[in-house]
DNA sequence: CTCATTATTTTACGCGCGTAAAATTATTAT
DNA sequence: ATAATAATTTTACGCGCGTAAAATAATGAG
């Protein structure tokens, strides 16, 4: 690196003996320049290591490269990771990706669309928090802004959605649950997600079709600390010994968690094996599931095709002209993980 | 609203029959201008809603008021808890936080610190990867931006430093795994993470000061996937019957949660009541850990006064001239959190 | 070697805003 | 009321780059 710091494009042009707008082109396709001219430019940026400047960039581009990716909440480990898989392909596609968590708080989404606008990002990946959602705030903003909804739908919206299909992924559940032992009961708090709503549904209506008799308990509790409510809501039920059946089927993992935790406080034995009084599965094959204690039965999700088909479908909305035509809707099947929990 | 919309400032100040310097000004301190201008403004804000380029902002302004928040991890709960903690505090002081992960890889931080400098943040909240860190960079870049470390430090760099007295809170824990049962080993992984390190040092001074000889078990085991070497690396021992005591310290929580899986699996009861064979303590009070089975007893660190005095910190070095003179290094105390492992 | 085709450069302009300095207005002291 | 001063607004300029159009150079076919 030389002494001189290069401050601009306008700089740095003329030490690589080649006009400005040629290494503006560069910098945004390097195959479009010819191949001597690209040599050129990659020798001087080795000696006079520089930058263009990201705000003069975007400012001036008609799109940004910017890509959002909002979920609702990334201390969940499965948002997390579905953020991080999405980020990945988004880089590898040459975009910039930045994530945003709504911590639960539609409030807190509302601003994170708003702050999106204000990047002007080129598509947006939106797990919205669901029942708890501004509809209109996001049904204007995927008017506005190409956006692809995941994990979570909201209905009737005009924007494509991919994520499971729940009533795929618990009928098998329920089903195996059915072969292996008693019926289960289901096992939810107040649905903040539409996808817990539909895992209940989806429930009644497996058990229905092998004639069980349906059992939803929902306890109380509200935010996105699903441990918590699982395991004070299972706390209360096992006191009052309200549940109906010795198989519990929890609307999701963090749920199951946390009752696996109440069980484990009130001395009831987990699993399948001698001396256990109860069965607890759950749903979405959360990254520590494998080390609760026990190792809890689950349905996977399937996050890498979950993530990749969302960002397939979202470059496919920002480089079509008419944006109503591509809307689709996307599910994917859920595989059963067998562990010792049930 | 009404229908036009504007698309710069100076429309804006067209209509709101102000100058565009002005609203400028307004822009970046409401209480810069006169009053009966502000209400001016306010009215037509609410009137044609209208936001500043984010982009021209940042290009013309001296510095941005971006913040970077760097973590090795997101999807540790305790990063996801940190990073958010710190986030507030910066909006609240009207910066514009966001936060990257470098997933524990060394190239990828470096990658981070490298996208930092192209958006000219006015500062940077790192956690840095530890040992596996690029010294030289992070050293550059400290240099180069107003930088506090936090949660581990990078010895001899010129930052500031803010964390846990790991030399507190492990002679703590293991006085009182003393008094309560017997003396402890030490369970750990290769230490990716200087805390680590300090943690088997601080555990071999204290049970040295207690009359103890101590035990250091390390397994195998690399990447941040701490639950899986905990897991992988306790069976192991488990199986050879290489456990020196029934007390085991675990280096942090992920990785005790990891054993507490492997006990689990091997039939062995962990806890202090009747029957159970081990006990296990962690490090950290990871927000999973009260959920665990049993639940564990850990030591807390400070979240709040880790991120509020890093966030803190960081803002004197923005406003200061002298970047050198404010160098300091904070070491909070953690606390015992006693549950039902140890 | 000439003409048609690409690839590249030049020219020229604008993006939306920050900011220093100049001009204006409001405020206070006399 | 008037001059002096402080507060505010306007003027004027530039930031670093994208991009379209026109001009030029390089390449290839015949």
């Amino acid at each position: 690196m030389s002494e001189p710091k290069i401050r601009n494009m306008e700089e740095f042009a003329a030490k690589a003996g080649i006009s400005r707008p040629t290494v503006s082109k560069y910098f945004n396709d390097p195959d479009s320049v010819r191949s001597s001219t690209r040599s050129r430019i990659e020798k001087a940026l080795e000696q006079y290591d520089y930058r263009p400047n990201l705000y003069a960039i975007n400012q001036n581009r008609r799109l940004t490269k910017n890509i959002g990716i909002v979920v609702p909440y990334v201390a969940d480990p499965f948002f997390a990771e579905m953020s991080r898989k999405i980020e990945r392909q988004c880089i590898a596609a040459g975009f910039s990706p930045s994530t945003f968590s709504s911590h639960g708080s539609p409030k807190q989404e509302v601003e994170i669309l708003d702050t999106l606008r204000s990047i002007r990002p080129a598509g947006v990946l939106l797990a919205p928090l669901g029942r708890t959602s501004d509809r209109k705030t996001i049904e204007a903003f995927c008017k506005d802004v190409p956006t692809v909804l995941f994990d979570a739908n909201i209905e009737g919206i005009e924007a494509s959605f991919i994520g499971s299909d729940n009533f795929q992924s618990v009928p098998m559940m329920v089903d195996y649950l059915c072969r292996t032992g008693g019926p289960p009961c289901f096992f939810e708090m107040p649905p903040v997600n539409p996808n817990a709503n539909k895992r209940r549904i989806a429930y009644v209506q497996a058990m229905e079709a092998l004639g069980h008799e349906p059992h939803v308990l929902r306890v109380d509790g509200q935010g996105w600390e699903f441990e918590d409510v699982g395991f004070s809501g299972g706390m209360t039920l096992l006191e009052e010994g309200r549940f109906p059946s010795s198989t519990v089927l929890c609307s999701n993992d963090r749920l199951a968690i946390g009752l696996l935790s109440a069980a484990y406080h009130s001395g009831i034995q987990v699993g399948l094996t001698d001396g256990c009084t109860l069965r607890i599965a759950g749903h979405d094959d959360h990254p520590f599931s494998r080390f609760t204690c026990p190792s809890l039965t689950t349905v996977s999700q399937d996050y890498a095709a979950i993530s990749e088909r969302s960002v397939k479908t979202l470059f496919a909305l920002i480089e079509s002209e008419d944006k109503t035509a591509l809307q689709e809707e996307v599910l994917f099947n859920g595989q059963l993980v067998m562990r010792a929990s049930a």
